[in-house]
DNA sequence: CGAACCCTTGACAGAAATCAACTAAGGTGG
DNA sequence: CCACCTTAGTTGATTTCTGTCAAGGGTTCG
């Protein structure tokens, strides 16, 4: 792996705090690689054998069941993902794909199960990271199971525009059959949500997400911190997304 | 809280591997109480000031979003709840109620953040706990986001089945409105599915299930590892499930 | 330029929620 | 002990939501 990468790396929240040693013990046992679109890094059912950070690019998160398929999340530098099932030792519970081409490094499970157990400060940032995750998935669950997929989409919106400094603009930041799928349905089901949303103060163009009512859109989306997440972007500029 | 109580906490993955003084300290720090049914213990929302376990009894984890509620957890003797909202020391993301009169402890969640920075041991059950908490949420979603309601009745009767080693007939281990509600559905609607599995091999008689064809049950259930759960329990008999 | 592929739209079918009515069981209070 | 009340569960009728299938427009990429 690059030696520039580490600094990055660092910045996590999991690897800030522990000992400079151990960190560069478990970087020295990394690999680092780039992969094409829409390559499968990890396939569900699989041992877990690499904690994988993204490094540049996108990547998704998905799970399958018979001829079903569906968006578990997506994942953006700099973020590790299934720390889960490398801690345990047990088999992937979602498969991973590149989005776009995408710079990866793996840090061998076994590895990352032994420095826990040596340096306590990486254990408490372990313990925040799967708390963290947690937290996120019951937010996932909730609004799977307590929105309508046109609320989902209201409150899908609403936040982002959050997230941009409350934005009435902004460009969706993944393909539409990849959001529709994430939000729990189908792409054809997103399309006619968005058309139905248009009488509550949401616009498109192209990729363009333009909110023309933000009262109407509040009032659909019913946001609430305990599904959508706190407001901690809230006046922070979002990744591109800001605009016109 | 009573001196009886702690080998059975002590027998926990998340209390079992710690010192004994780290131990006994946390637990002195604990009050017990008992509670009637159908109290609410924790609401969303709230600052998470305790660690639960359930020492007697059943709680409901659940949530509400407007004027819709939905159970996302059955919590069962002897376990923890809401751990990751402890450790964030951040909002409860879920409600809790008791289901019956259930005996209940409570641990400072400031003393359980002071104590796996103190003791190693207890971090790595911690991490591992939360791991399990995790996986359980993420799979939850996957049956929510990639089964039909009646897939996810079928899939709900298999397990049970198979928990209570592959027995053919069970008692519901809860009311049909709360199992209804974990399931993601309405009571109607959990009450028609069992209706419409009775051509798949399940037949109901009050509480009980009595699957009259395995094969063809497993057919609609789909039965997965990486959404059901591992089958940890097969071969072992079940909490008094097993029948007739 | 053609071939994919994404997105949208329409028509339809299926799934699930809602509303309403009814039964049965359990608990309460006279 | 019984009448009464409450509640869980079931069933039917209906509406709403969502997925499926099919077709067409637009874009990208080889």
């Amino acid at each position: 792996m690059r030696e520039e990468d580490k600094p990055e790396i660092r910045k996590l929240l999991l690897f800030r705090t522990m000992s400079p040693e151990n960190f560069e013990r478990l970087m020295q046992a990394a690999y680092a690689h780039s992969f094409p679109a829409q390559l499968e890094l990890i396939r569900q059912g699989e041992p877990a054998d690499f904690l994988h950070i993204v490094m540049e690019g996108t990547v998704e998160l998905f799970s399958g069941w018979r001829d079903r398929e569906t968006a578990m999340a997506v994942v953006r530098p700099v973020s590790t993902f299934i720390l889960a099932a490398c801690i345990k030792d047990a088999p992937y519970l979602m498969s991973a794909r590149t989005v776009e081409k995408s710079r990866i490094i793996m840090i061998p499970s076994k590895d990352l199960r032994a420095t826990f157990r040596l340096d306590p400060e990486f254990a408490v940032s372990t313990i925040t990271e799967l708390a963290n995750c947690y937290r996120s998935v019951v937010r996932h669950a909730k609004g799977l199971k307590l929105r309508t997929s046109r609320e989902r989409v209201a409150a899908y919106i609403y936040r982002q525009s959050s997230i941009a400094g409350n934005a009435v603009s902004f460009v969706l930041p993944m393909e539409k059959r990849l959001l529709a799928s994430l939000l729990g349905m189908t792409p054809e089901n997103f399309s006619r949500a968005i058309k139905s949303l248009q009488s509550d103060g949401v616009a498109m163009d192209g990729m363009r997400i333009i909110i023309t009512n933000m009262k109407l859109l509040e009032a659909v989306a019913g946001p609430d911190a305990l599904i959508d997440g706190p407001d901690t972007n809230a006046g922070h500029f979002g990744s591109g997304l800001t605009g016109p």
